[in-house]
DNA sequence: GACGGCATTAGACTAAGTATCAGTTAATAA
DNA sequence: TTATTAACTGATACTTAGTCTAATGCCGTC
């Protein structure tokens, strides 16, 4: 997520810079804690009390087609959102929901035989699930 | 998803086997299309047309709880479930939804670093997304 | 065949997200 | 600086997916 790089492509697509989406762009930004889209509505709103979910929501969409944040669902909750667009994995705490990064590459030469049968393939997800340290520490 | 074994789990736990209990898990069987919990309740109802969705529900949980069959988010719908246990990876078709199965194994000398420093790894889950051969031929 | 208790049903409820539209505002130009 | 106008916002109703609850039903045992 770069604040002005997003901004360049608001312009660039005849759209306006509002305030509401510079407070989201603000919010989201340097941010790795994968929030979900209530978390940014509730901080956009120490800013704007009176912001729309349905504004936040439509910022959110318009930053995931112009690729400065990658929705993520984890299956266990709310669509996520990471501000870190390259290549990389998660790590899932299955206790408390923390997700953290991990360098990770899918090696091209490991890719199953399928994809070479016909499918066209064009990305490829992986998360880790697990119990982060915190909590192993927690519950023994 | 194993008929006779998800039985065999249900009496050991002082359950019931009930007709509605055995219908989810026929519909089940041997169903290879990742199938989405409503895609269930509607072939269940050819059978019971007044079963609830209430209860399709609760036998789901049941039988992930018994790991008759695994739970899968693709992050674009319901959720769904697979009748294969075995460890392996998914192929997910962006324009039409199809989800196929990839024999895939991670490999153990391929994990990343933080899930040797403290993070209790439990599992992965790895999704391919494309293009289905079927939609490649439609759409050009 | 009767009984006890687990299971089922219907329907209200919740969470997360989407659609619509009247009113407002940012950006451009005069 | 003001006028113009297309784009934007907020309020609200709606949708989808799934959960909860209370009353009723029925499986399994005796």
């Amino acid at each position: 997520m770069d604040v002005p790089r997003a901004i360049a492509k608001y312009r660039a697509g005849g759209q306006k810079i509002t305030p509401q989406r510079l407070a989201v762009m603000r919010v989201l930004e340097g941010d790795r804690s994968h929030p979900a889209a209530a978390a940014v509505v509730e901080r956009v709103r120490r800013e704007f009390p009176f912001v729309s979910p349905a504004t936040v929501y439509r910022v959110l969409e318009e930053l995931v087609a112009m690729e400065e944040i990658v929705p993520l669902d984890f299956g266990n909750g709310p669509m996520r959102f990471d501000t870190n667009t390259a290549e990389h994995a998660h790590l899932v705490c299955e206790v408390c929901g923390r997700v953290d990064d991990v360098e990770w590459r899918l090696a091209a030469d490991a890719l199953p035989e399928p994809l070479r049968q016909g499918y066209a393939l064009k990305g490829a997800r992986v998360f880790f699930s697990g119990c982060c340290p915190d909590c192993r520490g927690r519950s023994g």
